[in-house]
DNA sequence: ATTGTAGAGTGGAACGTTCCAATACGCATG
DNA sequence: CATGCGTATTGGAACGTTCCACTCTACAAT
């Protein structure tokens, strides 16, 4: 099991360890002879550089980690997929933990990347406070997705939640709903701004009595955790607005179980626009944000700051895009039915 | 940017380096008043040990490393979060990569892994050839997920695909369909035993003439692409047999759009029991796989290589089951329809 | 007084690379 | 024939830890 190192194989190579190094790093500076010499030896013995002794010497490792906090979101494999793409592009690669959607597991996701000395760092759907963060940042580029901020000393890349919320709920209200409810994710990164729209855009229509506001999170089980607090809650909405697609499903199960019609009985929106949520028996109106893109400005970030010495601070956001589809329509008992926003 | 090394610590606490490793490894062996001004001095400085530095030592680094083809299939995502489990009970962390469906991809993923000299690597839904990853066994402990093979030096876990897809084509053959079409995966891992089982069973059916093979993937576009041929084929059957979930739900989607009915027209069974399937509005017959335990008998198989020191290889089967639900019932224009194994 | 022992702390080698300054060698130039 | 120069190659110092063998001190046992 022992592994040959480059000593190994410049002995059998009859050349110095900084040849065989020459050679690995940059073959055309060596002569024609000891470059085949060496590359046999390597091969002979299964030679594979150790990136470990590696990044000692350079004091770089060339990761770019990611961590997020939930593996089961497949808004974050795009996200990902993005991140990877532009980092392989500017020859880093990419490494991913998991946060397990709990700040202490995300704590020491974050650690052991900082341990590890990855040289950037992508921060996804944290659940931790803003200023924790901060504090990892003196160590290197730390770029955030999908969380609003101002800080000085971290880049983020996000959609403009507030405004996604909004024309969620201007879509609901146009098509004649006032008992709209919102579920929320507590300050999961998103879920303030998503709430705040919510509520302002409620204020301005005039319906601050309406407002309702329950307890969930950005999963499955958290979305239909808080529909069902909604359907016993005695004060049943027409409309629903779910603080991503994942606690929408929740909330589609759960209505669908209890008999209830979606959109015919209630309404249904939720916020990120998963592939799934295209699939027809889904078919969820959603708000969409640009996954791969966010994922390909977040490793930009992190990328410009390691190579080209950015120091001052960065915060793109990129404009969300409401899809209809159909899981929003007129509330029950609305007699001008079919307003020209009805899909299908 | 420049990190505090031990060496900064020990400078400020007056101590020598070797007193403040003690104190970071193990607190108790350290005179109280000595352990008090390290922990002090560290947390002055916002000290951090390296674990690059660490590793190069220990010729250990405490990662095992995850590879998997397809960061979008949730399946994979359970199975993490199971190796992720069993791995930090005994001290170790995860880190994953993805190989993106393509097996150059995923192979530099893995020559990456072996790089950064993680302990373990444990390979999920590979698209490489056995052969290929064996060769990477001889450096470290490797465990093949959701692949069946009888190799000497490797461990692997799976599920019994050809029992799982036996179990599925008896399933709509006891519902009187004769007409069973199996869509594949080529020789992603686990697909080539899928369709031999179905294969088998149609045999030991009488349905060899019926046998109908068509090729996708493991992904929903992949499933769709086939299912769109299946039904351009002229010859359409009253079932498909996708190879897994994921694919499935493409397939449906195509069915749904060409304006047929599940299961009145077609039935559809799938692969894996994603949570997504079990939804109402999905509803997927399919076969179960216990994924959080294979991830966590993954991890296993690992340490014991690594803690325990054992030297042969290990192949774990668990056995698949069959979830009924909504998307399988009789063929069409089936006069005796409402068998006993009709679901609902 | 001598010896032994335990506890606390230290210095230096090692881990496997990269990088830099230095060397060796050939060959053209004056 | 000395000089200079470019190319190919080398040895040694880093990188930041851990680990081991060792020293030192205090104190108990003989």
């Amino acid at each position: 099991m022992k592994q040959p190192t480059i000593l190994d194989v410049a002995a059998r190579a009859g050349v110095s360890k900084s040849l065989v190094s020459l050679v690995m790093t940059d073959p055309s500076r060596v002569g024609e002879a000891n470059r085949k010499a060496v590359l046999e030896a390597a091969k002979d013995l299964g030679y594979r550089p150790n990136a470990v002794a590696r990044s000692l010497v350079q004091r770089r490792t060339g990761v770019i980690g990611i961590v997020l906090s939930d593996l089961h979101n497949p808004f974050f494999a795009d996200v990902a997929d993005g991140i990877e793409a532009a980092a392989s592009e500017r020859g880093y690669r990419a490494m991913l933990s998991s946060g397990f959607l709990d700040p202490k597991r995300e704590r020491s996701a974050i650690t052991t990347m900082l341990e590890l000395r990855v040289d950037g760092l992508i921060i996804m759907g944290s659940m931790m406070k803003v200023g924790r963060i901060e504090g990892v940042a003196t160590a290197l580029p730390v770029t955030l997705v999908g969380r609003h901020t101002r800080s000085k000393r971290l880049d983020s890349v996000c959609t403009d939640d507030a405004a996604g919320a909004r024309e969620a709920v201007a879509h609901l209200a146009e098509l004649g709903h006032t008992r709209i409810a919102h579920i929320h994710a507590g300050s999961a990164a998103g879920s303030p701004r998503r709430r705040r729209g919510y509520e302002k855009e409620m204020i301005k229509r005039g319906l601050v009595d309406r407002i309702r506001v329950f307890r969930g999170d950005f999963t499955e089980s958290g979305g239909a955790k808080a529909m069902i607090e909604i359907l016993n809650s005695g004060d049943m909405p027409t409309a629903v607005f779910a603080p991503n697609d994942a606690a929408a499903l929740g909330a589609m199960e759960v209505i669908d179980d209890a008999g209830l019609d979606i959109p015919g009985d209630i309404s249904l929106i939720g916020y990120d626009d998963l592939t799934l949520s295209g699939l027809p028996r889904i078919s969820l109106t959603t708000v969409g944000q640009p996954r791969t893109d966010l994922g390909r400005e977040a490793a930009q970030l992190v990328l410009e700051r390691l190579d080209e010495g950015r120091e001052d601070a960065r915060h793109v956001v990129v404009p969300p895009s409401l899809v209809i589809r159909s899981t929003t329509g007129p509330p029950p008992g609305d007699a001008d039915a079919q307003p020209s926003e009805d899909p299908q």
